[in-house]
DNA sequence: CGCGTTTACGTCGTTCGTAACGATA
DNA sequence: TATCGTTACGAACGACGTAAACGCG
């Protein structure tokens, strides 16, 4: 067994079982990967992967076990090199986030040129996900952190580390009869409307829904969409009331709208980024979390991601003094 | 890097830095070692041992880091070999227990003698180790699992199982004025009587002491010993009243000596198997668990192991019980 | 001068890529 | 017939062991 057929049955799992792809994204030839598949399969004493003809058709049960702990190997493995590559200074790498729509849209941009500025030899990927898939694919070893919103709870999966606190807002054209309000709507008065919103809004146990349940009311839910872009376009094209981020909204961009805030039962959310245990992070991804949050010790974020302990966190910022913040 | 590598660094690690010794340890030349360190380290780019002269002094801090990944690279191949082991019905093989003197000496051998039965190609090796020693010696991957006592808390540092439930008995010389008692001596006829016991009385916090404690009572202990024998020994000596395990009084070794219940305020306390989280066990240490607790069912522990989840065991069988049932 | 590490060197085994072959849809 | 996996073969690399050299106590 070693570290290089580990890492061969990985790709070929992750290839769909396709050899010949699983070859090009190792950098190595198909025969070779055959090969070393065939000598793990014979160390172990049992086929890897069932065969349909001479082709790959299925992963066998034990094969899933096998590559469950392959894959912990070269995790652990990745960690060392990582490690290293922290102490010897390395500047180049790769940067991968698994978020929302909303954070990578209006929140991450600012740190993530600022990240660019200081390390032009990190490539960094955007994973996209939805609320609910963003920690499976953390907790997949896909992404080195996962930035996500909660109300009220501390997301599990991994370190949770509080960045900034965040309201929604009631977003409607200029025209609306809400745009004269001047003050928050109540839910009774929100009730009554068609609102567009969050996919996540969907799902009985949302805070949005809460909000309206608590108070007896039943919202009319017009519309969800995956982001916040698309809730400005509907609510642009009259189809109802945004309900959305402040983040998602700009003085600039928005000109055309009306934002007020939402009603106070509905609650603040908590912006977090979530670590990975048990993964070496690069010293550029705690810059980035760093520019995040400023609020932030480097040595204690140092210290928590080493040491398994959750230290008292400072207290996060609202989102409107992390902006200015970011923005000075 | 290789697998190769790691595992000669941890040996070098483990032998105390001397590349010759480890080189004997994992059936190499220390030429060999000595090159594969050597390009560990210009593949990491920093050195992982202080070196004085030629001779390896110490390992840095980065080395301590770096070996503390590599263990886990090693446990986790270790269990792919294990799992195969398994899956293949591989018959032979290591099993290593770390436990305390009473349980080795007193409750483990029908079981250990049924294992090396049915499994006569299993190397058994029991790691003894003191009470407060056992849980460090298994976290630190050197045991497949732990046999521990304790009076009331679940241990940690693993799936803990239940297997007996025992109490501690008063024992004396047939000739002392306690063994006419006929009945269990109350904290208070003890407290003024010289005690023999276990070297962890010696903690505050144990069970025994607590017990005397909370009567108001403070017990004179006139002596300490790590194991059962010597307290049987000094007791036949006449130096004072033994206090100590049941598991450790037998009928026919001890007929010159009286055995009265402890005082029933003296907690109850129960054994538990320790199992390593993220440990592959091969199937004869599963085999060796159902023996010494025959309660428990094999799926529903295997099920356990794999999960994750600990489920709700079965009430465990007081010695007595558990004994006949193992000598039937 | 003994102990332990490093360096040098020759051999062997292994891996890898190219090329040809086989099977399948 | 196109696609994908296996087998065959030759070249290159790397690991290992023996032997010798180097430092240090």
């Amino acid at each position: 067994m070693t570290l290089t057929q580990l890492r061969y049955l990985i790709a070929i799992a992750d290839s769909g079982f396709n050899i010949t792809l699983a070859a090009e994204k190792v950098h190595a030839t198909q025969p070779g990967l055959s090969k070393q598949l065939k000598q793990l399969e014979d160390e172990l004493g049992f086929l890897l992967f069932q065969r349909k003809g001479r082709s790959l058709e299925a992963i066998t049960p034990a094969g899933r076990d096998v590559l469950a702990h392959a894959r912990r190997v070269l995790a652990e493995a990745g960690n060392i090199r990582a490690y290293a590559a922290n102490e010897r200074g390395e500047k180049q790498g790769r940067l991968t986030l698994v978020t929302t729509h909303t954070q990578a849209r209006f929140v991450l941009p600012p740190a993530i040129a600022e990240l660019a500025r200081k390390f032009p030899d990190v490539s960094i990927h955007l994973q996209p996900a939805s609320e609910g898939e963003v920690l499976d694919q953390l907790a997949g070893g896909l992404a080195d952190f996962a930035v996500v919103s909660t109300a009220g709870d501390v997301p599990s999966g991994g370190l949770a580390v509080p960045l900034y606190r965040w309201r929604r807002v009631v977003l409607v054209p200029a025209t609306h009869e809400l745009a004269a309000l001047g003050r928050a709507p109540t839910l009774a008065e929100l009730a009554p409307l068609p609102l567009v919103s969050y996919e996540s809004t969907n799902k009985p146990e949302s805070s949005l829904r809460r909000a309206f349940a608590d108070a007896g009311l039943e919202p009319q839910v017009a519309m969800t969409a995956r982001d916040a872009d698309l809730i400005k376009t509907y609510v642009r094209a009259g189809l109802g009331v945004g309900l959305l981020a402040e983040m998602a909204v700009s003085a600039r961009d928005d000109a055309d709208l009306r934002a007020l805030p939402a009603p106070a039962a509905v609650p603040e959310c908590v912006s977090w980024a979530v670590l990975p245990r048990e993964r070496v992070l690069r010293d550029y991804a705690l810059d980035l979390l760093l520019a995040l949050a400023p609020q932030l010790d480097r040595s204690d974020l140092k210290r928590a991601v080493a040491g398994h302990d959750t230290p008292a966190w400072p207290a996060p910022p609202t989102w409107v003094e992390l902006s200015q913040a970011i923005t000075n």
